[in-house]
DNA sequence: TGCAATGCTATCCGTTCGGATAGATACGGT
DNA sequence: ACCGTATCTATCCGAACGGATAGCATTGCA
């Protein structure tokens, strides 16, 4: 058989993620990817098929790992569900290190604007996977009687798309999720508002 | 006296910004620079201090045509004309093409992450360009009272931040405005009911 | 009409880019 | 112990990068 592998493709391809992440894809090289995720230049070419292979694969690897977490499988999701995400995404406590450069995917569709199909399509399995988990769980509430009647359930659901762009993108911008702490309360607040209770504390 | 420049330096600027806008400032060259704008590389550097300095003066004059435009001036803004600023936005009719590449300042952000000085006060500018806008609609709502007293302006100037960012961001990723639309007259649609009358056509 | 000033053209620089290649090395089945 | 195989190390490649420089062209004023 083969010589074995310095670094496991697993380990490998979190690394890279986690350098994509935060540096962008023209901002990252690779003798950077070397020094820093141990693979090789020769193995990202043979193994991973190139630095833009290698991207994607990351991506990939993000958006499953966002698919497959708690929050998005908990088929009990409701408005407070959807407070105590945005609660969260705002909270350094709660929240990796990593996730300071904001969403992987945002960054990455800014980066490449509407340009790449391959970005295209991940964007669009990104955007389908929140407009169904926000989608979800406001019917859910609907269905419990805890959401207001005369909200649209479809609008909302942009809505919160909208707010949860918006929250990565200043929590980016200004390197710590401490920043976003403001703008993700006020969202959670808001989305209680939507429930049968209108009473806001101060 | 000397030689006349080829090119005007209001419009080599406003050349540079959009492709900067579109390209970010990595994706773009400055040999690409050099054809598109008329601007050469030697000019580049002896007028423009070189291509990082010529980011950031289209930048400053994207946020000054930002703060000087009819809508950041309007004294009597208030809830609808927040309103209508999200509607406008999401509207490719009202738009010029330029801005399907969404919002430069965004771009911006996303792609120096914080790690950048010189684009971090200009980020700080536009947050509070933004945050003084829509707090000072909000305010002029309320003295009007055509806002709902249980509002915290604090947090819907926060809300209102999200969104707008949010949908810079989906009208990036999809390439054109038309795919913001549907976000834009969701977010609207929900500013107009903060005001005295919550209900919603359907 | 010549002169000083400035932008122009053309070329060169060193660096870094992503990728390719050749030979050394380590591994596991036989 | 040997051998095939896959990964390693160490280069090399052409291209593109941002920037620098020398000399030509054009300008308005003296």
């Amino acid at each position: 058989m083969s010589r074995s592998r310095k670094v496991e493709p697993e380990a490998a391809v979190n690394a890279a993620m986690a350098l994509f992440w935060t540096h962008g894809f023209a901002g990252l090289g690779t003798r950077q990817i070397e020094e820093e995720t141990g693979i090789t230049r020769f193995t990202l070419q043979t193994t991973y098929g190139g630095k833009m292979k290698l991207y994607l694969t990351a991506l990939d690897a993000y958006l499953d790992s966002f698919e497959n977490s708690d929050l998005m499988n908990n088929v009990e999701g409701d408005l407070e569900s959807i407070a105590t995400f945005f609660e969260m995404r705002g909270n350094s406590n709660a929240m990796p290190n990593i996730a300071s450069q904001g969403c992987f995917m945002l960054n990455s569709m800014i980066e490449f604007s509407s340009s790449d199909p391959e970005i295209n399509l991940r964007a669009d399995r990104y955007f389908r996977m929140l407009r169904q988990w926000f989608g979800s769980a406001l019917e859910r509430s609907r269905e419990n009687g805890s959401l207001h009647l005369d909200l649209h359930i479809r609008e909302m659901t942009e809505i919160l798309l909208s707010t949860a762009l918006g929250l990565n993108t200043i929590i980016r911008a200004k390197g710590n999720h401490g920043a976003g702490e403001k703008m993700a309360v006020s969202i959670a607040r808001m989305v209680r508002t939507w429930g049968p209770s209108e009473i806001l504390p101060t």
